[in-house]
RNA sequence: GCGGGGGUUGCCGAGAUUGGUCAAAGGCGCAGGGCUUAGGACCCUGUCUUGUAGAAGUUCGUGGGUUCAAAUCCCAUCCCCCGCACCA
């Protein structure tokens, strides 16, 4: 069958072209019932990759079914504009930033547009225009009306967010309190991720200060592991380095310069009042705490100046650069001598075994060392490596030992909080933060961290706030199923989260016009916005105020108290209501998995602080990350496709197609090329095939076969159905296009001559499962075997009885006398047979082989048996055969073998190629015996 | 370490909740044949090993166990992936 491509550029065009005319996708209240389903509206500042059309043909695909279904469905979509990559990436335009130019440059904007992108506002029209050309490109169903893009940009969304933010508040949901943040001093701003220069993920990470008593004062030693204080055994100090003295909080410390300037940051009074060489310290002792010890102060090559205090405890047991520095300095006469420290005090210094870990000796920084093979204090690289891993091993396996006092026996994790605290309250350590890695700002400055005050928090750690959502949780669907527990853990672990930021667009705190609503925290209940989005234009935002939407959102107050605020009807006021409540709560929202632990959990958190229960949602889902052809998608790999990348080469029915079948369920999907490149042909060959067999074929009473083909496409349609409503699309696909186009063959295969009314019924049906996936090349189908109006919203053809098992029994049955006679042909490597003798079974077999199944046992089955006289003439040959029978435990279908295999003899002839003949007399080598139920005997000469 | 998910025949991926009909669907790839001017299209056949009668033998991360029977249940063990936060 040579087959002419399909132009499904030209067929796209066409279909969402009318579809738009004809505002199929636009979703207007009515007596039909509602499906609102929803994804994640993407931030804008870039195209659309096809992992994300994977998470958003995932709604797609559903809300075509349920609008064919007989529901009446919203599918809207909007845009994120939130935040501050946005307008960092419109200030590196502006600074003329090569790379910045370059990343949209690559992805296909027009040179002369590219100064246009110093503006960020730009951003917002640029973007939301495009993504919403290529997703009707793409043959979304959404209701476009209704779209729209966040911040202050927006002011009728401006003014959603802050009605959100008040009921927040009003509901004690929003707390305050103070917070670490990454920050430049240079610029006086917090410097979140996108405006880093370097350090992009680096958060604030908390070191504790131990102070060692020295004097009137205290040499300050930063840690990450105050667990370890039971370990320490010297403290090491930069010789060639001026510390200062500072007055903080009515103590002198010894610290560095640099960590005097970020204390100041940090909430702590800081007055330098004096400084000391750090040789100067070099012999003497200082008490150290837990331990209440006076250790040495020795020096060492790896104290930074410019991380924590530049001042270092040492515990070389768990410490490869303790371990490594005590051991140069007792090896190293020449150094011992410079600073004039006894040979033999410094030999004498020993690590102290302190925590017993998973895989290590008493003193794993040792065992590390020489594993590693790290020779020197100098081997920056081997030593942050074999850090990480004693860190990891020693926090999450490890048990404090007996010297450790009363946290002797205790989990490292839970030590480690423990120590710390004890060490604070008795005012033996403080607290201060550092980035966990580098961070540089844009303006080229290193980032440290500062306690911001006045910091709002949405109060997730709430328990009775846990509480309520677990019950929202409790009511609600997901897709799939095992990704409940997630939901639940993260509910639990979720804590307090900051919810304003100081830079970026977005919608100022409408208490504290100072602090901007961060992006994860003013996307929660927008679901609510679309059911109102397309009108909502109609008002003054000036008059959009908190009364507008306490009526339309939760019913209080009068509709025309607030149609006279907002100048507008009563009946207009009640009409948003009323939409509001026809389309509310959403019955779904999916997306990628990575959004369970914020965005998602946060929707339900906020849907239960501000809707009443029977508005809160009723289902979610997500879906994995999508793979190129095995691979993960990444800029360095150059696999990260746009839609329009894939659309203009495969077609957008392909595309698809190739996605949604690309994978199923929280695994990630994986995109094949090798299938995606085959699958316009398939298309195409449909095309052809069910524009010229429509109408065709013989008329009149159905036969077997055609029974058969009906009752296979029946059972298919059910699981289709069945794995449509679980968002099980490649499950979808496997049956509802390969698996009955399987059937088709053989159907034709059978038949020369196929039915015309079962056929037609056969193309709509095969058609319609497929519009999901090609809508286009569907609807081009639809239109040419004359069916009237949009295939988009025709009716869903449902299994129009139930499947006849029997005959898919039957012709299994028949399939595999074929393939007998084929194997023994072949394994007998006989040439080619004259005459092929089948031999069905006995009476008395199908008799013995129920009574069998009835009895379950060998025993009993043969008693019953026996009693019949009939039977007793077989004797023997009963007890063999259900010996077997019993063995195999194989139950054959009840079904007419021999009247199966005479009406369809020619076919069998035609697929051995020779004649059959069938329960004959004839048989010189006594094959017949051999034939049971289910299982016939074969004779070929 | 904790929480979650996995390890299936060349690759991808079903099957596991209800043990047998599982040498294990389907797709892709590969091989042979048909159709054909040709075919990367379409259709058929094969694709763990052996096999002159439809069979047998070894397979479902590894090692045990339960059972008449295990990819499927139980125990142990190894390995992989994701998350562990303020990041859109």
């Amino acid at each position: 069958m040579s087959v002419e491509p399909l132009d499904f550029e030209r067929i796209e065009k066409k279909w969402q072209e009318k579809w738009e005319k004809e505002h199929v996708f636009d979703a207007t209240p009515d007596e039909r019932e509602k499906f609102f389903l929803n994804i994640p509206y993407p931030y804008m500042n870039g195209f659309l990759h096809i992992g994300r059309l994977f998470t958003y043909l995932r709604g797609e695909v559903l809300a075509r079914y349920k609008r064919m279904k007989g529901y009446n469905v919203l599918f809207p979509f909007a845009f994120h504009c939130t935040g501050s990559p946005i307008v960092n990436a419109a200030r590196r335009i502006a600074n003329g930033e090569q790379k910045q130019i370059a990343i949209l440059r690559n992805m296909g904007v027009e040179d002369e547009l590219i100064p246009r992108f110093a503006d960020p506002e730009f951003w917002t029209q640029y973007f939301p225009e495009k993504t919403t050309e290529h997703l009707k490109s793409m043959g979304m169903s959404i209701d476009w009306r209704r779209s729209f893009i966040t911040t202050s940009l927006n002011p009728h969304y401006d003014a959603f967010i802050k009605w959100q933010f008040r009921k927040l508040k009003e509901g004690n949901f929003v707390i305050k309190g103070a917070h670490p943040v990454i920050w430049c001093k240079e610029c006086q701003n917090a410097v979140s991720d996108h405006s880093r220069l370097e350090g992009e993920g680096e958060t604030p990470q908390e070191f504790t200060l131990l102070k060692f008593a020295f004097g009137d004062g205290y040499i300050i030693a930063a840690t990450l592991r105050p667990e370890t204080v039971y370990g320490q055994t010297n403290i090491w100090v930069d010789p060639d380095y001026e510390y200062v003295r500072a007055r903080v909080g009515g103590e002198e410390w010894i610290i560095s310069r640099e960590c005097a300037e970020k204390l100041s940051d940090q909430e702590k009074d800081v007055e330098v009042i004096g400084s000391v060489k750090g040789r100067e310290l070099i012999g003497h002792t200082a008490r150290a705490p837990a331990i209440e010890k006076n250790i040495i102060i020795l020096p060492s090559a790896f104290c930074d100046p410019c991380k924590g205090t530049g001042i270092v405890t040492s515990v070389p047991s768990d410490a490869p650069d303790d371990w490594i520095g005590l051991h140069d300095l007792q090896n190293d006469p020449e150094e011992l001598e410079k600073y004039g420290l006894s040979h033999e005090d410094i030999a004498s210094i020993e690590p102290i075994a302190i925590i017993r870990s998973k895989g290590w000796g008493p003193l794993p920084a040792k065992e590390i060392c020489e594993k590693m093979g790290i020779e020197s204090q100098l081997d920056r690289e081997k030593l942050t490596k074999a850090k990480k891993e004693i860190y990891k091993s020693g926090f999450y396996t490890g048990v404090m030992n007996d010297n450790c006092g009363e946290y002797a026996g205790m989990s490292v994790e839970d030590a480690k909080e423990a120590i710390k605290q004890m060490l604070i309250d008795q005012g033996r350590a403080d607290k201060m933060y550092e980035p966990s890695g580098e961070v540089v700002c844009r303006c080229l400055s290193p980032c440290t961290v500062k306690i911001v005050r006045d910091q709002y928090f949405l109060a997730y750690g709430d328990p009775e706030w846990k509480e309520k959502t677990h019950q929202a949780l409790d009511r609600m669907e997901l897709y799939p199923p095992l990704i409940r527990k997630q939901f639940e853990y993260v509910i639990d672990w979720l804590n307090n989260w900051a919810c304003t930021r100081k830079v970026g667009l977005g919608t100022t705190l409408p208490w504290d016009e100072e602090w901007m609503i961060e992006s994860l925290s003013d996307s929660t209940i927008y679901m609510a916005y679309y059911t109102i989005a397309h009108k909502i234009d109609e008002i003054d935002p000036a008059d959009v105020d908190d009364a507008f939407f306490d009526y339309v959102f939760l019913g209080i107050g009068s509709a025309k108290d607030v149609a006279s605020r907002i100048k507008k009807d009563a009946s207009f006021v009640e009409g948003l209501r009323d939409e509001f409540n026809y389309w509310y709560p959403f019955d779904l929202r999916t997306s990628g998995k990575d959004l369970i632990q914020n965005h998602l959990t946060f929707c339900l958190f906020n849907h239960t602080a501000i809707f009443p229960p029977h508005h809160w949602p009723r289902a979610m889902g997500v879906n994995g990350w999508l793979m190129i052809d095995k691979e993960k998608m990444s800029s360095s790999k150059g696999n990260v496709y746009t839609s329009c990348d894939v659309c203009e080469r495969y077609g957008t029915d392909v595309v698809r197609i190739g996605l949604m079948y690309s994978g199923e369920g929280v695994d990630d999907p994986n995109w094949e090329t090798s299938f995606v490149e085959t699958m316009g042909e398939k298309l195409s060959s449909w095309y052809h095939f069910a524009t010229t067999m429509y109408g065709t074929g013989r008329r009149g009473e159905m036969q077997f076969i055609d029974l058969w083909f009906e009752t296979v496409m029946l059972s298919i349609m059910k699981d289709v159905e069945e794995a449509l409503e679980g968002m099980m699309y490649r499950s979808a696909i496997q049956r509802g296009y390969f698996d009955l186009h399987r059937a088709l063959k053989w159907y034709q295969r059978r038949t020369a001559d196929h039915h015309c009314e079962l056929m037609d019924r056969f193309i709509e049906v095969q058609t319609q499962i497929l519009s999901l996936f090609c809508p286009h090349v569907a609807e081009e189908i639809w239109e040419a075997i004359g069916m009237d109006g949009f295939i988009s919203v025709s009716e869903w053809t449902s299994p129009w009885k139930a499947p006849d098992e029997t005959m898919i029994y039957a012709e299994e049955f028949l399939k595999s006398v074929i393939d007998d006679i084929k194997e023994i042909i072949r394994v007998a490597k006989i040439e080619q047979p004259s005459n092929v003798y089948i031999y069905t079974s006995p009476q008395w077999k199908w008799e013995a082989a129920r009574v069998a199944q009835e009895e379950g046992d060998m025993k009993s089955a043969m008693a019953r048996l026996m009693q019949d006289e009939d039977m007793r003439k077989h004797g023997k040959k009963v007890s063999k055969f259900l010996a077997s029978v019993m063995k195999h435990k194989s139950a054959a279908h009840d079904i007419d073998e021999c009247g199966i295999l005479n009406e369809a003899k020619q076919f069998i002839e035609t697929e051995v190629g020779a004649p059959v003949t069938i329960d004959s007399d004839y048989d010189p080598e006594s094959k017949r015996e051999h034939a049971q139920p289910g299982r016939v005997a074969i004779y070929i000469e």
